[in-house]
RNA sequence: GCUCCCUUCGUCUAGUGGUUAGGACGUCGCCCUCUCACGGCGCAAACAGGGGUUCGAGUCCCCUAGGGAGCACCA
């Protein structure tokens, strides 16, 4: 049996998007269910828009989500010799030759075409030769596509496709500058990197008969094709910058963990029946071309943020320390102990969404904070606050082990001493601490702030009382 | 405009001729509760429309509508 090979080939215009993301991860998904390679290459014949930077990014992007590849990164701006090779052969063979037409006549063709309703084509002025001014003339290449018959496929996600070849013009494969162009150079990097599947997205369906064509007249084994859907902005739209088409790694800056992100990313647009959480183990052990579905899917920001919050609260606190740890130096704390920063996970994974929230919602506990939330301090910090306060203070202050279950005993016992509900006590102790009426249980959060800070700021509380 | 493609709850989807059309996110309600959450339980919510085929259609065929993509010396 044929090993598997897939890749993914972006263009280094930009940063990795979720569209990219998500088709490079279902065509390493597909490599690594069938034991394949994936190979990484680079389409960089647009020299005006290809940067370094964009390679770079789209590199490390790949990497934090952990899509791996097996071959490259291959360049096609090294690869020029080899096209010109494949062009030279279709040119001697017949299967291509030179354009003489001037931009502009073409351009009005075009547009003469638009105005009477017709599909607008090269009028194949120059596929029987004869127009060419002098030897010195720019001219282009094309593809001397086929007039007749019909090109057909059978696309692994989308079923038989089939196009007129009377649809079709003749393509320019080599432009004036002697640069081979997008549908020439797929053709041949897919034939020679022996690209066994080729996955991307349905914005190709209609390149795909055209590349066809060339593959046949180059006599190249054709791939099998797959077209996955686009994908959608919330607003069912095409993806804006502003609703999704960031960079992967913005996610990576909100707090987002790449589980998350693959897990979300997998689930759109394919499924294994009702199931939605997927470890990579299993992604690889079940993804299939036959559930990927054929339309386009919108994306679903609160969706992301409960499969966010899930992986926060499931894998092992071992593997989110680090990333918290960066998350906290990007706000200026520094040198937090490992240990409360795992205890914080355990308490602030089930009610924060994205390891930024974490952070914004922890802060406190680290930092002084500015002032009392207004309507937290109206409604805790009354008159009789004090006592209650100045009991806990001095409980407190006396205890030498500073152990969760220690303030916790504390807490209850003054509750139960003075039979007033808990609520009533740790409420005021609440706000005393996090100057908000929101925080974790409160026994961690003595635990996490430390002696001396709780000291400190209900010390603080009972004066903010006593001078109102 | 032409060609190709798509169409199940608000969203992601299950479904391959016989289902009370299932799950998940979100929403809403209840329970739990030291706050907020987590968790548990529950409600509401969909086969784009119209024709066929068939004993029977979300599932097959056709038409209409809506949406998308492509029609470059971009990829």
């Amino acid at each position: 049996m044929m090993t598997v090979r897939t890749r993914f080939a972006p263009s280094p215009t930009g940063f990795l998007h979720i569209g990219g993301a998500r088709t490079a991860l279902y065509s390493w998904l597909y490599a690594r269910r069938h034991h394949g390679s994936f190979i990484l290459r680079i389409e960089d014949t647009d020299l005006e828009r290809s940067t370094p930077e964009a390679v770079q990014a789209i590199l490390e992007g790949l990497s934090w989500l952990g899509i791996d590849h097996d071959e490259g990164p291959f360049y096609q701006t090294k690869r020029l010799d080899r096209y010109r090779a494949v062009i030279d052969q279709l040119l001697e063979q017949g299967d291509a030759y030179r354009c003489y037409c001037a931009k502009e006549r073409l351009e009005k063709l075009r547009a003469d075409q638009t105005e009477n309703n017709i599909k607008p084509r090269y009028d194949g002025r120059c596929r029987e030769g004869g127009h060419q001014k002098d030897a010195q003339a720019p001219f282009v290449i094309r593809f001397r596509n086929p007039h007749e018959g019909l090109v057909e496929f059978d696309d692994l996600v989308r079923g038989k496709i089939s196009t007129q070849n009377s649809e079709l013009d003749d393509l320019v494969i080599m432009r004036s500058d002697g640069m081979p162009t997008y549908n020439l150079s797929v053709v041949v990097d897919d034939w020679d990197m022996q690209i066994t599947h080729v996955i991307r997205g349905d914005d190709h369906i209609n390149n795909t008969p055209r590349q066809i064509n060339i593959l046949n007249a180059l006599d190249a084994p054709l791939p099998k094709y797959a077209h996955i859907p686009m994908i959608l902005g919330e607003d069912g739209k095409r993806l804006s910058k502003r609703l999704g088409a960031a960079s992967v790694l913005n996610y990576r800056e909100e707090g987002y963990l790449p589980e998350a992100l693959l897990n979300y990313f997998v689930r759109l647009g394919w499924s294994n029946g009702d199931q939605e959480i997927f470890s990579i183990k299993e992604m690889t052990d079940y993804f299939d071309m036959a559930h990927i579905s054929k339309s386009p899917a919108a994306i679903n920001p609160q969706k992301l943020q409960w499969l966010n919050q899930h992986y926060l609260k499931t894998l092992n606190p071992e593997k989110i320390i680090d990333l918290l740890k960066h998350q906290f130096e990007l706000i200026g704390i520094n040198n937090i102990d490992k240990s409360i920063l795992a205890e914080l996970i355990s308490a602030q994974s089930e009610r924060c969404k994205t390891l930024k929230e974490m952070v914004e919602k922890s802060q406190f506990i680290f930092k002084d904070f500015e002032e009392y939330d207004a309507d937290a301090a109206a409604k805790n910090f009354a008159h009789e606050s004090i006592v209650v306060l100045q009991s806990l203070y001095n409980s407190f202050e006396t205890l030498e082990n500073w152990t969760k279950e220690a303030l916790h005993q504390i807490v209850l016992d003054y509750a139960e001493h003075n039979n007033v509900k808990l609520g009533k006590v740790a409420q005021p102790l609440r706000v005393a601490l996090s100057g908000c009426s929101v925080s974790p249980p409160i026994d961690m959060t003595l635990h996490m702030m430390g002696k001396e800070k709780v000291l400190n700021r209900i010390k603080r509380a009972i004066q903010y009382i006593e001078a109102r």
